[in-house]
RNA sequence: GGACAGGUGGCCGAGUGGUUAAAGGCAGCAGACUGUAAAUCUGCCCGCGCAAGCGUACGCUGGUUCGAAUCCAGCCCUGUCCA
């Protein structure tokens, strides 16, 4: 964040609720923004069937661009993604088939259309495949168009290189290449769609940059690059991994009760940072929320879950997540959001059953998981491993694993 | 193509013939304390089985040995330097 104040209302918004980093042109951009509806674009390579929330800080600058009155261009990376961005990676990532990435692209396609507003006005969203321009390209097409603006010398001076070098790891020549992708994607939208900035987290400075100067050189035209900070929480975790991996946006990869549970979870010193950057919450009333002490700043993560399941998974998800948990944490009882198993006339071993909810990963974490006691049915807790649950016609149990997992088993 | 170094459980990283399902750290899960927070302390942390027990596991494939992550051979992969 800087204490620069600018003109546009762009740069406004998107430096007072904290997702600047860095600006390649402050002031040009600013008085672009100013002038004429800007064109930015953000890409996102789909290398899983869902986005998670790491990714939701480069959707939101996608929102904010909406929200001041330009244009958002969603860049589906299914051309780069065959080539795999080495950025902030220790490793190769497996190449993906194509089908893969067919099946990945469908998924996430979902999560955009919540949160950016797709028409035909002037600054409705626009979904674009780069793989529509990269794979048709030519090597010795690209080679001879592209290649002599980048140097080696320069390549080989950016992070994503050279974390892999210092610590010598395998940098494929295949990856080497993504910024060279991505450079032409921002000349390809910038000519075929005017598109001027290009936004991305932290990470991708060196490769918009690239992309900037490869506009500069074949083109002669101006375009700007913005960076995001990496969102880390406090406890230094990077966002989106946790409990069980990530913290996807897709209702099927996870439960919108679980969604809703990871914000509430959000640790005291994060709240008002999340709060301006994922909701849509007057800065005001953020200020307001984060001042709460004590144990009322849990009122501040409701809210935020409430505002950010809303956004990501609808009204109705994130209006039924916080009954529910409303239920089951204050009222003691079991919300019927929660997951729910049928456990059959026979009934199940609460090993089984605590497998089968993907509460334990195996057979003998939930045993070990019985002997700490941590399992409990209808708020007793159960000690005997071979203990054998039985639902009564109509009736439901309440199975607990320690404070914050529950179900309820029916027959 | 050559020389050298390396490939260990989710990650990092010990371990050079048996007492090693494999030290230690991180991450994770649970318990206590709390506010569904943080910090702290404690326990757990390959799979199957109620259990006795069994099965897998230290890049891959073979071999030596009563016994191998540890020794030998070949192969695959990575890095560094050389050509």
């Amino acid at each position: 964040m800087t204490n620069t104040s600018f003109d546009s209302d762009l740069l406004r918004l998107l430096s007072e609720r904290g997702h600047l980093h860095q600006i390649t042109d402050p002031g040009a951009l600013d008085a672009l923004a100013k002038k004429e509806v800007v064109t930015g674009y953000v890409g996102f390579d789909p290398t899983a069937p869902s986005l998670h929330i790491g990714n939701l800080a480069s959707i939101m600058l996608l929102r904010r661009l909406q929200q001041a009155g330009h244009r958002p261009i969603v860049i589906m990376g299914g051309g780069t993604a065959k080539v795999g961005d080495p950025s902030g990676k220790d490793e190769t990532r497996q190449m993906l088939t194509e089908e893969r990435l067919a099946s990945n692209i469908a998924g996430i396609k979902g999560s955009f259309e919540k949160i950016l507003r797709f028409d035909d006005s002037e600054t409705g969203a626009i979904l674009i495949d780069n793989d529509d321009w990269l794979s048709k390209l030519g090597y010795i097409e690209l080679l001879r168009s592209v290649g002599p603006h980048f140097t080696l010398n320069r390549m080989l001076t950016f992070d994503s290189v050279r974390l892999r070098l210092d610590r010598e790891q395998p940098l494929s020549f295949l990856e080497f290449n993504y910024m060279i992708m991505q450079a032409y994607d921002f000349l390809v939208l910038a000519r075929d769609y005017n598109c001027r900035l290009q936004l991305g987290g932290s990470d991708q400075w060196g490769n918009i940059v690239n992309g900037i100067e490869l506009n500069r050189r074949i083109d002669g035209r101006e375009v700007y690059g913005f960076t995001a900070p990496l969102i880390t929480r406090a406890d230094g975790a990077k966002m989106g991994k946790s409990v069980d991996g990530a913290i996807w946006l897709n209702e099927d990869q996870l439960p919108a009760y679980d969604f809703w549970q990871y914000w509430r979870n959000t640790d005291d010193r994060d709240v008002g940072k999340f709060l301006r950057l994922f909701t849509d919450l007057p800065l005001n009333e953020i200020a307001r929320l984060e001042a709460l002490e004590g144990a009322d700043i849990n009122a501040a993560k409701v809210v935020l879950a409430n505002e950010v399941t809303a956004l990501v998974r609808g009204i109705e998800a994130a209006t039924a997540a916080e009954s529910t948990a409303s239920e089951t944490f204050a009222g003691g009882g079991a919300g019927e959001d929660l997951p729910t198993l049928a456990i059959g006339t026979e009934g199940l071993r609460v090993g089984a059953v605590l497998t089968q909810l993907g509460f334990t990963a195996s057979g003998g974490e939930a045993k070990r998981k019985i002997a700490e006691g941590a399992v409990k049915l209808d708020g007793e807790a159960i000690r005997d491993p071979g203990f054998v649950i039985t639902a009564d016609e109509g009736a439901s149990l309440k199975l607990s694993l320690g404070k914050k997992k529950h179900a309820i088993l029916t027959r």
